[in-house]
RNA sequence: GGUCUGUUCGUCUAACGGUUAGGACACCAGAUUUUCAUUCUGGUAAUAGGGGUUCGAUUCCCCUACGGACUACCA
């Protein structure tokens, strides 16, 4: 099997999507499944579309991700350099050699010499029969031509492409794929401005950079046709890589690809990372800022178009490494569902051992300028463990343990408190507050105790006790909530809840 | 409109002609938890439609329907 030499080659226009990590992910565990090369190419021909710093967030996305670059941009290697405007030369020689040959030819048509033969006829393009009424080497005698040239009309260069040709190419994912050479249009080469397009750079730099398989998004499989027949006219066809063309990723509703006006409005985040648009300072919020764990999101990812085809769903990236082929990636896009990907954060992020899971709950309250010491930490994160998502949810469900509420769950508030619950909370409160050791067993001892003395049902007045405590409805062990709060705490709440709901009782 | 491409539970998907069509997420129910959640157990739920081929089609072929991508001097 030819050397595994795959590459991600986005363009810096903003930030990187989602999908793209995905893309990426796949040109990496093929690469590293077969001891191959990861390529990071910078694909940065249009100038128009440049935006300052996407290159750098592309870079820490894919380190974040866990996704190593071999070779390219940043890291350099032998087929430097690897961003492409940088090796604008290259492109010319090639566009001058199709053109030497009879491969491509010059055009001088303005945009409404193009936009008026659009209109002349339907499903107009410019193809080996409208080409011969435009503005072009073809048309033009040689003596035009070369005044024109010399006089540096603005131009583009246009490959000619055959009106009768079949072309075959294949796709791993998709099988053979057959096009008629009439269906394409003499794509532009080389723009007006002097950069190449896509089509061009893509093949010629596809080609000396020795990629084996090109991995990438299914919006290309219509011009990949295009791309077989220039490695044919560079006479590069023995040398043509594997066509992969990823199935995309879907809206989660409704229809078409995901957007990032999906991801807004159901409000997950589309970017892996935090980005802000350089012009109007708006910053989207990224996955890793969101509180997504790598491998998690990478996981996720995985599974978006490919499975292992065994009942295993849990992966690293050393595992999807293994088990990794591109003969099991499906043909349909799949639709993007966050639910999943915050399963598999809740799973990643639960199985983290008990320091890393401190030091969450630790970030949170150096942010909140909350001291507390480790003890109380420990606890903490021992029986909020199974409740949370997120590292940040240490914090954000646990923040009764620091700040006392002001308020109350207004359900509970309404349905729940009574006077027998404000009989139950007095009574407990003087119990406790003369221990000097409440801990979750003592605290359930002596509700117990009230409550059979009153005679009254500790279950009815559970979820009035935890709101006067928490203000909330729900959260982790009463018991042991009350333990890491301490007696005297615990009575001040509860006197306050008290006092402030009083009102509502009869 | 044209070209290419796709279609199994709500979602991600398994089943490379023979299965009670499997798993996961989500959802629902029960058990545990003297509350919520967790956990455990169980459940609802799919081969787009129509023709072929075949002893037998989710699987192969055709048509229809419905999606998706592309259709720029953007990638």
């Amino acid at each position: 099997m030819r050397e595994v030499r795959v590459r991600f080659a986005p363009s810096p226009t903003g930030a990187l999507h989602i999908g793209g990590i995905r893309t990426a992910l796949y040109n990496y565990l093929l690469a590293r499944k077969y001891n191959g090369t990861m390529i990071l190419r910078i694909e940065d021909t249009d100038q128009t579309r440049y935006v300052p710093g996407a290159e750098a967030y592309i870079v820490e996305s894919l380190a974040w991700a866990g996704i190593k670059i071999d070779e390219g941009v940043g890291v350099g290697g032998p087929y430097a350099p690897y961003r492409q405007s940088e090796r604008n030369s290259l492109y010319k020689t090639y566009a001058q050699k199709l053109v030497d040959e009879g491969h491509a030819y010059y055009a001088f048509d303005t945009e409404q010499d193009l936009e008026e033969m659009r209109k002349r006829t339907p499903n107009a393009q410019y193809d080996s029969v409208t080409r011969l009424q435009m503005k072009n080497s073809l048309t033009l005698t040689g003596s035009e031509v070369d005044q024109k040239l010399s006089m540096n009309e603005k131009h583009v260069i246009r490959l000619k492409i055959s009106g009768k040709e079949e072309i075959q190419l294949t796709d791993l994912i998709r099988g053979s794929i057959r096009v008629q050479s009439s269906q394409i249009d003499d794509k532009v080469l080389m723009k007006s401005d002097g950069m190449p397009t896509y089509h061009l750079a893509n093949v010629v730099d596809d080609y000396l950079m020795k990629i084996s398989h090109v991995i990438r998004g299914e919006e290309w499989l219509p011009s990949a046709p295009l791309h077989v027949l220039l490695y044919r006219y560079l006479g590069w066809e023995n040398d043509m890589p594997q066509f992969v063309h990823l199935p995309l990723l879907l809206k989660p509703d409704g229809n078409g690809k995901l957007s990032k006006r999906d991801a807004d409005k159901m409000g997950f985040p589309i970017f892996p990372l935090n980005w802000q648009d350089p012009e109007s300072g708006h910053v989207a919020i990224g996955y890793r800022e969101t509180g997504y764990l790598p491998e998690a999101l990478i996981n996720f990812l995985a599974f978006l178009g490919w499975n292992p085809g065994t009942e295993q769903e849990l992966f690293s990236m050393e595992q999807l490494i293994e088990a990794f082929t591109l003969e099991r990636i499906g043909k349909a896009g799949a639709r993007f569902d966050i639910q999943k990907a915050q399963w598999f954060n809740q799973h990643y992020l639960r199985s983290k051992p008990d320091d890393v899971l401190i030091g969450y709950l630790n970030d949170s309250l150096k942010k909140e300028n909350i001291d507390c010491s480790q003890e109380k930490a420990k606890k903490i994160v021992a029986i909020m463990k199974e409740r949370v998502t997120f590292p940040k949810d240490f914090w954000e469900q646990g923040k009764f343990f620091f700040i006392a509420p002001d308020s109350f769950d207004e359900q509970v508030a309404t349905k729940k408190w009574n006077n027998d619950a404000v009989k139950v909370l007095t009574a407990f409160s003087s119990e406790i507050k003369s221990m000097n050791n409440l801990n979750a067993e003592t605290a359930k001892e002596t509700l117990e105790m009230v409550t059979s003395k009153l005679g009254i049902k500790t279950g009815q007045i559970l979820q009035s006790l935890r709101m006067s405590i928490t203000g909330g409805a729900s959260g982790p062990d009463l018991m042991m909530t009350m333990e890491i709060l301490g007696n005297a705490e615990v009575g001040n709440r509860i006197h306050f809840a008290i006092e402030t709901l009083k009102v509502k009782v009869t």
